[in-house]
Parts: C-alpha cells; sequence; structure tokens
DNA sequence: AAATAGGAAGACT
DNA sequence: AGTCTTCCTATTT
C-alpha cells in the first residue's frame, strides 16, 4: 500500500503553514488560505515507508516506485490512493538544501523530515532554521507542482474546470466523490454540499465543519488547495509547468477508471458526466451521490464513460462547464447574459436545483446577495428576504421561468412548510423564513 | 399595497 | 411521482 505524503508531511495545520505560503508570494495568498488545517493535506510525494528500490541509473520517477509498470499494475493501489506522477526522485534529492539531510538516518527520511521541517517554520522563515529563500522556492516549486498534477488529472477524469468558481452544481458533486473517494472520508453527506462551486468556495471552514463534522476541515484543505492552484496558475508564475496531459502519463487512465467506477461494461456508455453510478453499477437519479457512510461511501464511483473517447481513449470531457455560476448575476450581467446563461447553459441537469438550494446559494454569497436575502440568524437558519421583485427575478432566471414572481415564489416557499423543509418563524415576520433542521446545515 | 395562506390544476423532469 | 408553476380567493399586516 502506498503511503502518502500525510499529516506527518504537510499537516498544514498544526505547524500554522499555508499552502498559500508554497508561492512565496503573498500576493498570490488567497483570503481563504488563511485557514491553518488542522487535518492533514496530501500531496502525492511517498513517504519515507514506501518501498523505494529506485535504481539511480534509471532515473525513476516517484510515479516508479509505487506503480508497477505494464498491464500487470495493480489498479487497486492506484485507487486507493492519488495517483502518483512522474517527478523524478533523483532530482527532488538533488534539489533539496543540504540542512534537508542533516540529523537523518537516509536520504529519504531526510527528505520528509527537513520538508516538514520547512513547512513548520514557513511563517518563520528567518528564523533559526534559515533557510534561504532560494532553497525555499525550489522544494516549494516542488510541492506545488507534485498538486498541480494532481489537480489537472482530476480535473480530466472528472471533466471538471480547474476553477473551483467555475463548478455547476454537478461538478461539485463530481469533485466530492472523488475528493471523499481518494482520502477515505466516509462520513459526508454530498447532499449538504448541494451547490454550485461560486457557493461553495464561499463556505467557511465552520461551514464545512457544520456540514461534515468529522472530515469537514480535511474537504476544506482540499478545496482551497484547488483554489490556491488555479490562484498561482491565473498569477502566471506556476513553474512553467505544462498542464498535465492523461496521454503524457504512464499511468493507466483506463484501469484507474475501471476501477474507479467498478463497472467495466460502462465504458461502452455514451459520455454523461452526470450519469453517476453508485457501487453495484446502477444509475443514481439527477446525478445524486451520497457518500454517507453506510451508502457506499468509500467506493462512491463514476460511470468510467466520463472520460472516454468512441475509441476508449481518454479525452478531456467537454468544455460546458464553462459558465454555471451565479457569480455574475448581479443586476449588470443579468442583462448582458441572459439569453446565452439561462437559454442555453442552464438546460438539463442544472435546472433541477431546488429553490431551497437556490435560496442557501444566495444566502452563502452575502457579498454579492446580501441586499436581497440574508441570514438573521445563522445558527437557526433564520433569513429574510428583503427585496422580494429581485430574489423572484433571480429564482425564474435560474429556472428559465421569465413570468416568475414573488407570488409564485412564495408559494413553492409555502410548500415547505408540509415537506418539513422551511417553517415560519415563531414571531412570524415578513419576509423571514426558517430552514428546518438540517437543510439549513 | 404588499404579504400570507392554501386549494386546485397543470407543466416539467 | 415529486417539484414546482400558475392562477385563484380570502385574509392579514
Amino acid at each position: 500500500m502506498n503511503k502518502l505524503l500525510d499529516s506527518s508531511l504537510l499537516s498544514y495545520g498544526n505547524t500554522s503553514a499555508r499552502l498559500s505560503g508554497l508561492t512565496g508570494d503573498s500576493s498570490t495568498k488567497l483570503a481563504s488560505s488563511t485557514v491553518s488545517y488542522k487535518q492533514s493535506v496530501h500531496v502525492n510525494i511517498p513517504s519515507p515507508e514506501s518501498s523505494f528500490s529506485s535504481t539511480p541509473a534509471e532515473s525513476p520517477t516517484l510515479y516508479d516506485t509505487v506503480l508497477p509498470t505494464s498491464n500487470s499494475r495493480n489498479v487497486s493501489n492506484i485507487v486507493s490512493s492519488p495517483p502518483y506522477l512522474p517527478v523524478p526522485v533523483e532530482e527532488i534529492k538533488r534539489e533539496l538544501p543540504d540542512e534537508f539531510s542533516s540529523g537523518c538516518t537516509n536520504d529519504l527520511g531526510s527528505f520528509y523530515g527537513a520538508l516538514q521541517n520547512l513547512v513548520k517554520t514557513e511563517d518563520e522563515f528567518a528564523g533559526p532554521c534559515q533557510l534561504s529563500q532560494e532553497k525555499f522556492q525550489q522544494v516549494q516549486s516542488l510541492a506545488m507542482e507534485q498538486v498541480s498534477r494532481d489537480i489537472d488529472l482530476a480535473c480530466q477524469v472528472l471533466g471538471i474546470s480547474r476553477d473551483p468558481t467555475d463548478w455547476s452544481a454537478a461538478d461539485v458533486r463530481a469533485w466530492f466523490v472523488w475528493t471523499v473517494k481518494q482520502y477515505n472520508l466516509p462520513n459526508i453527506l454530498v447532499d449538504y454540499f448541494a451547490m454550485d462551486g461560486v457557493a461553495l468556495c464561499s463556505l467557511t471552514e465552520e461551514d464545512f465543519q457544520r456540514r461534515a463534522p468529522r472530515d469537514g476541515e480535511t474537504l476544506f484543505a482540499q478545496l482551497d488547495i484547488w483554489k490556491t492552484a488555479v490562484n498561482i496558475r491565473k498569477s502566471g508564475q506556476n513553474m512553467s509547468m505544462s498542464p498535465f496531459r492523461v496521454e503524457d502519463s504512464i499511468l493507466d487512465i483506463n484501469g484507474l477508471l475501471n476501477q474507479w467506477s467498478g463497472s467495466v461494461s460502462a465504458v461502452s456508455t455514451p459520455p454523461s458526466r452526470t450519469n453517476l453510478v453508485d457501487t453495484v453499477g446502477n444509475k443514481m437519479p439527477n446525478g445524486h451521490i451520497s457518500a454517507s457512510a453506510g451508502s457506499g461511501c468509500g467506493n462512491g464511483t463514476f460511470d468510467s464513460s466520463l472520460i472516454m473517447g468512441t475509441e476508449g481513449l481518454p479525452v478531456l470531457a467537454s468544455s460546458k462547464y464553462a459558465n454555471d455560476s451565479l457569480h455574475s448575476d448581479d443586476e449588470t450581467s443579468e442583462d448582458s447574459c441572459e439569453v446565452e446563461r439561462f437559454a442555453g447553459t442552464r438546460s438539463g441537469s442544472h435546472s433541477h436545483i431546488h429553490l431551497w438550494q437556490f435560496l442557501k446559494e444566495l444566502l452563502s454569497q452575502p457579498q454579492m446577495y446580501g441586499s436581497c436575502i440574508r441570514w438573521l440568524d445563522r445558527s437557526k437558519s433564520v433569513f429574510k428576504i428583503e427585496d422580494s421583485v429581485r430574489v423572484a427575478r433571480l429564482w425564474g432566471k435560474r429556472k428559465n421561468r421569465p413570468a416568475m414572481n414573488y407570488d409564485k415564489l412564495s408559494r413553492s416557499i409555502r410548500q415547505y412548510y408540509k415537506k418539513g423543509i422551511m417553517k415560519k418563524t415563531e414571531r412570524s415576520q415578513r419576509l423571514v423564513y426558517q430552514f428546518c433542521h438540517p437543510y439549513g446545515l
């Protein structure tokens, strides 16, 4: 079993190190990156315990060290942990500063120990460690490159954008299933994260923890890595690394996906990103997936056709993720983009969003929609619609119902009373509603 | 006047 | 079948 670079290496939380710090440029730091991760953040570099048998002459890669070559490779190992990518071990060792080897019993041990130490002391860079900025940047560059490759692979497998803010609700689900699978997080209820990427990115760490008390931190940390990675790439400082291409990898993507899906037959089905399958290969309605314990959490699966071309070769799974976010739903862009966004890209599964989910999306973006809907008491899931006309208009746009108004919207809300999704507050106030547990989480 | 409440029927998936 | 959407009348704020 491969060992991931786990909390023992990049345990960001206990060390107060930040992923964004790895960029070495504070200008690229995301606001959310200031959170100290208390849980492990995986970077795909094998631990010292992994069976390195590198022969210097062959300049093996990290990938090589954990994956048998040829068709006989053990796919289950690939699936049970994030795939390893070809970063030459010797290169990493060569680029490590000398300080990294002191006090360790073997080279790899020194690498991990030193890198951990480096991460620990990043915030006190000029402190006792006294690593040169150049050396530090070498290591952070390697780490970020590995992270970036992981993200590229996941994007290609899932057919989603690198940028989480581009994700539709279906993309968010896909990312969740992938992450849950990769990091074996059995206690995640995906339905608690039924939102698009913009809404997801606006969630705080506390929001994650509320939705997933056990693994929320890890998920939040993972999302933050993605956000940071895309920020780095956008800022153009991504270490002259070309995007990872599946065809360049020696990773057996087909095998990976077959294992991932648990259904070889799915390869022959038409490509469909939303055709999620459960652990026995049954498609679930509306792409519904659940990673909760007892429902096949550890085996969250996808239709492996999602990235298969007609010849069984992995291909990029469409660019349809182009626009399903709410972030441009402000007053100015509503008009300019209306036809394209709501007549076109909103079709299909994305129109399945429920009103209560939509309202939560708006509520999760107070900077954008705080003037029309806001929480009155977040802990009790009490919110107020401040601008009923605008909220109704936004809802109508999302559902492609131009005639939507607050009268109709409120009728839908009132249906929720019977369903136990919403309720009126104790002291009835106009335009004030309350989510029933757990819908307000 | 605007919001609330809920019945009824139809659309849509 | 479930979730709205649409239309409606009556009531409350």
